[in-house]
RNA sequence: GCGGGUGUAGCUCAGUUGGUUAGAGCGCCAGUUUGUGGCACUGGAGGCCGUGGGUUCAAUUCCCAUCACUCGCCCCA
């Protein structure tokens, strides 16, 4: 039985959740699209090394939850975990860092070895947004805003906050982070086994910390802003004025910082409380040094990942617009179906969708076309096949009437039916 | 990776203080209705009670392991 469960942490996707799924990628792309940004695709298979220089050597993605694949190679190859760095190599591959900037929309699956919980699966569904080559804050206002314009299109902006931070530039964020340390050093004793562990390895991340105690001690901690240099100030002010412009609502969030090494200055999460525990839904920053650790030239970017699988399970059925009736088919005997196939294709090729009923008399196949939700029913008998006509049945009503097969397209449009 | 909960029919869930053939509703199939559906009535199929092992005369029930889901942590979208 084992063999028949899917891969722990993967999901089937059937045609409800799917379409929910496609609601959210058609919305992005739509949005994204508006903006000027182009859809384009990079692999799923990837050097190792793309990601390990790019997303820091003690993050978790890294060191333990990329799947790796075995190849015939020797490089290592690895199932992507994310999707910024396969743009940023896919951007220095084909030369583009010439033609800036760069404005890309992505969507697909992603994959990590992590324990599955809700909203969190090891083949999970990202669309994404990528502007190279702005460093102007403009960039970061305009990728939130896109952001911003996908959830509200979602109906889901109601029940989403947006938290931003700025992490600074490199030269702020070194200060910074020396001064925290040195800060909590002092106090190492008391703070959480788990934020003692980062201290050695991300210590920005302590800021995130969800434990009581790491909290207090946090209080008497020197804040971020303090050591932010002038220009990394100026850079987060012109952020939250355009961001007051376009009337995005805002949460400052001194305690947010991204995970991934190749964030700076803004960064930012969409937050859901509907969700759980996993309640980012969208998330993001400026990443200006990401190319150049790939070793490409110093190019900004900025851009985002949001969580198709999260965001599509926000949704409710109702938020689906209904699927048009179908026109059903009714061959009254088998021996009739081929002329039904003949008459579906006629109706098909006309725009409208037309679907076969399969087996049994007129009695069953009526009965299917109820559950299948058809509106008008086509029946074919051995009369309407001899005089290349056909039944046409209302399938509320119940009214029917006998027309020949040549004029039922215009018949249905004078029904006003498309 | 760490800690807690759950796992009975396609779905939602009863139940068995360890003891013959494990139930309901919905859904599915068929019949009443062999050129007329939705409603109704009648009947039927479908479960190695997640999987493997142990204890026992006897396990779906107790114990252990395992798998999956789930909640929290970690991490992240």
């Amino acid at each position: 039985m084992t063999a028949l469960q899917p891969i722990r942490g993967t999901h089937d996707l059937l045609p409800l959740e799917f379409r929910k799924h496609a609601l959210v990628i058609d919305t992005a792309r739509k949005v994204a699209t508006s903006y000027g940004y182009r859809e384009m695709a990079t692999p799923i298979m990837e050097f190792k090394d793309v990601f390990k220089r790019t997303l820091g050597d003690v993050s978790d993605i890294v060191t333990k939850e990329m799947y790796e694949i075995a190849d015939r190679g020797d490089e290592p190859i690895v199932l992507r975990p994310e999707g910024t760095a396969g743009v940023a190599r896919a951007v220095m591959s084909n030369g583009l860092t010439q033609s800036l900037p760069l404005k890309y929309f992505y969507e697909g699956p992603m994959f990590r070895y992590e324990r599955p919980q809700k909203g969190r699966l090891r083949q999970l569904h990202q669309i994404g947004i990528e502007l190279f080559g702005v460093s102007d804050p403009v960039g970061d206002v305009e990728v939130l805003s896109i952001a911003y314009d996908i959830l509200k299109k979602l109906g889901l902006i109601q029940y989403i906050t947006l938290e931003i931070n700025t992490l600074g530039d490199k030269e702020s964020r070194q200060t910074y982070r020396d001064q925290l340390v040195a800060y909590l050093k002092d106090h190492h004793a008391h703070l959480s086994p788990d934020s003692q562990l980062r201290l050695e390895r991300n210590p920005l991340r302590i800021l995130d910390t969800k434990d009581e105690g790491d909290k207090k001690i946090l209080k008497e901690a020197p804040p971020l802003t303090e050591s932010l240099n002038q220009h990394s100030r100026e850079m987060f002010e012109k952020v939250k004025n355009g961001l007051n412009v376009l009337q995005i609502p805002f949460k400052l969030n001194p305690h947010l910082v991204r995970g991934l090494d190749y964030y700076c200055h803004t960064a930012f999460e969409f937050t859901t409380t509907e969700l759980g525990s996993q309640g980012t839904v969208l998330a993001g920053g400026r990443y200006d040094g990401l190319v150049e650790t790939m070793g490409g030239p110093s190019i900004a970017g900025i851009g985002w990942a949001g969580g198709i699988d999260r965001l599509a399970m926000m949704l409710k059925d109702e938020d689906l617009s209904p699927l048009p009736p179908p026109l059903a088919i009714i061959p009254m005997d088998e021996a009739f179906d081929m002329h039904g196939l003949v008459l579906a294709k006629l109706l098909q090729d006309a725009g409208y969708i037309a679907e076969m009923t399969y087996g049994g008399g007129l009695g069953k196949r009526l009965k299917k076309a109820n559950k299948i939700n058809a509106r008008y029913g086509f029946i074919l008998g051995a009369e309407e096949v001899a005089s290349h006509s056909v039944t046409l049945k209302d399938l509320e009503s119940g009214e029917q009437t006998l027309l020949p097969q040549k004029q039922i397209v215009d018949v249905l449009k004078g029904k006003g039916v498309l």
